[in-house]
DNA sequence: TCTGGGGTCCTAGGACCC
DNA sequence: TCTGGGGTCCTAGGACCC
C-alpha cells in the first residue's frame, strides 16, 4: 500500500464545543457569530437547513429568521473552543506522531503503514483492520475523550484526503468515514465533487475553471499540467497533482516558525478620540507582545493601522497604517508600545469615525538574548525579566492581572472593546465558570 | 443602530548590481 | 532593422486557507 494520509475535523466544531457543556443545545438550531456578534461564523446541521442562514451574513440581516425559527444565538467563546482544540489534536496524537494541526478544528495524519503491523504474525486476514475501522476507532476514541464528533477521510494525498473528509460529511449513509486510498471509487468521488470544493480552488480560480468548461474535481484531475502551471501557477498545477493520487503535499509535523503576528479588532462603538485609540492600540500592542514571547521570538518591524467603517455610506472614510523596522529586534511590551503609540500619534487624524485599528508585528527572529541584544545592555536585560514575571503572574492569576498603561476610566469605558452579548461560560480556563452538577 | 480575525504563498515588475 | 545577459532583492497585489 502507498502512503496513506487521513484529514480529521470536527462537525460544526464551534456549536460541538458548546454542546458539550449545554446539552440543552442538542438537535436546536444554533449559530455562533464573529466579534461584535457580527457575523454569523459557525451553523449546527439544523441552522444550515434554514433558508437564509448563510456563513459570513450579517446577524441584523437575518435576525427575523432567527425569531421565528427559534435559533440560539451564541457569541463566539476562544477560551473553550481554544482549549477544546487542544484536547482533540492530543486525542488524535494517540493514534499516530505523524500529525499536522492544520487549523482550530482539523489535523492530517500520516498513516502510511500503520495498517500492516499483523503480516507477518499470527492474525488471520478477517481480522486485519481495514482504514474503514479503524476510522470508526479514532472517532469512538475522539468522542469519548472530548465530547466531540469528527469526519475522517483517507487518501494517498492530502487534497485528496480533504475531499474525502468533505464526502464523509455530506452523505449519511457513510457515518463520517470515506476511504479514498484505492483507485476504484474514487473517479465516481471526484465526479460527484464540484470543482470549488476542491482544497485550494477558491472563488476565483472556480470561475476560471468553470469559464473553461470545468466543473467537477474530475474534470480538473485530468487538465493538461502545463495549463494548471500558466493559469493557476504552481498552486494549481499541484492541485491537479495531487488529484491524481501523486502526492506534492508532506505532513508538517513542526509547524515552521511565525512570519509574522496581528492583533487587530473591530471596536464595540466608534471611537472618535485619540485617547480612547491609544486604549485600544495599547491593548492590541500587549496581546501581540505575549504571542510574540509565548512562541519565543522578537519583532524587527512594527505596523500599526485604523481606519473607519469601510461600510458606512454617510462617513467619509479614512485609512492608514504606520510602518517601522527596529534597529535591534525586541520582546518587549514597553518598546513596542513606544512604536505603536508614536505610529498611532503620526497618522491619527481628528474628525473620522474610527471602527479598527490594530497591531502588526513582523521580522520575526528566535529571541534568544544572544541574538537580539547584548548581555551588557542591562536596561534591556532588565525589561526581559520584567515581562517574563508579568507573563508568568498573568498565566498564573489570568489575563491582564498585571498590565500595562492607563485603566479606562468611566468617560471612555471602553467604548472600543469587543461586545460579546451572548457569551457562554469558559467551561474549563475559568474556575468560576467550571459545570456544577446537582446530586 | 448592527457587517470577524489571523494567517500563508506566489508572481510580476521595478530597482539595482556587475 | 538592430539597443546584452543574468542575477538578487523588494514590494504590491492577488489568491487561498480556516
Amino acid at each position: 500500500m502507498g502512503s496513506v494520509y487521513a484529514l480529521i475535523d470536527a462537525n460544526n466544531f464551534y456549536v460541538s464545543c458548546e454542546r458539550v457543556f449545554d446539552p440543552r443545545l442538542h438537535h436546536k438550531p444554533t449559530i455562533i457569530l464573529s466579534n461584535n456578534d457580527g457575523c454569523i461564523i459557525a451553523r449546527s446541521e439544523e441552522a444550515k437547513q434554514i433558508p437564509g442562514l448563510k456563513m459570513g451574513v450579517p446577524l441584523f440581516q437575518v435576525e427575523h429568521i432567527i425569531d421565528a425559527c427559534g435559533v440560539e444565538i451564541l457569541s463566539s467563546n476562544y477560551a473553550v473552543y481554544g482549549d477544546m482544540s487542544q484536547r482533540l489534536m492530543w486525542s488524535l496524537g494517540a493514534f499516530t506522531p505523524a500529525l499536522e494541526v492544520y487549523s482550530i478544528d482539523e489535523a492530517f495524519l500520516d498513516l502510511t503503514g500503520c495498517l500492516n503491523n499483523h503480516r507477518d504474525d499470527h492474525y488471520s486476514r478477517d481480522d486485519e483492520e481495514t482504514l474503514d475501522d479503524l476510522g470508526r476507532r479514532i472517532k469512538r476514541t475522539v468522542r469519548q475523550w472530548t465530547g466531540l464528533p469528527v469526519s475522517i477521510g483517507f487518501a494517498p494525498t492530502k487534497t485528496l484526503a480533504k475531499l474525502a473528509n468533505h464526502l464523509a460529511k455530506r452523505r449519511p449513509e457513510l457515518r463520517g468515514v470515506l476511504d479514498l486510498t484505492q483507485a476504484d471509487g474514487r473517479e465516481e468521488a471526484l465526479a460527484q465533487t464540484g470543482v470549488e470544493k476542491v482544497w485550494g480552488i477558491g472563488r476565483a480560480y472556480a470561475k476560471l475553471l468553470q469559464d473553461a468548461g470545468i466543473t467537477t474535481a474530475l474534470e480538473l484531475s485530468r487538465v493538461d499540467r502545463r495549463w494548471a502551471r500558466q493559469r493557476m501557477t504552481v498552486v494549481g498545477a499541484r492541485i491537479v497533482e495531487e488529484l491524481r493520487g501523486v502526492s506534492c503535499l508532506p505532513i508538517e509535523c513542526c509547524p515552521p516558525p511565525k512570519r509574522s503576528i496581528t492583533c487587530s479588532r473591530s471596536f464595540g462603538m466608534i471611537v472618535e478620540s485619540v485617547d480612547e485609540l491609544r486604549e485600544a492600540v495599547r491593548f492590541y500592542t500587549a496581546r501581540a507582545a505575549v504571542k510574540l514571547r509565548r512562541g519565543g521570538l522578537a519583532a524587527g518591524g512594527v505596523t500599526v493601522f485604523i481606519q473607519t467603517n469601510r461600510f458606512s455610506r454617510e462617513d467619509e472614510q479614512y485609512a492608514n497604517a504606520w510602518t517601522t523596522e527596529l534597529a535591534l529586534p525586541t520582546d518587549s511590551t514597553p518598546e513596542l508600545l513606544g512604536w505603536t503609540l508614536e505610529g498611532l500619534k503620526r497618522i491619527f487624524k481628528t474628525g473620522f469615525r474610527y471602527k479598527k485599528a490594530g497591531v502588526m508585528l513582523h521580522g520575526l527572529v528566535p529571541a534568544s538574548p544572544l541574538t537580539i541584544r547584548a548581555w551588557d545592555d542591562k536596561a534591556f536585560q532588565r525589561s526581559r525579566r520584567l515581562m517574563e514575571t508579568i507573563d508568568k503572574i498573568n498565566g498564573k492569576f489570568g489575563r491582564d492581572t498585571l498590565r500595562f498603561g492607563a485603566v479606562s476610566n468611566d468617560e471612555s469605558c471602553g467604548r472600543w472593546r469587543t461586545r460579546f452579548a451572548h457569551r457562554s461560560p469558559r467551561y474549563t480556563t475559568r474556575w468560576s465558570d467550571l459545570v456544577q452538577i446537582a446530586n
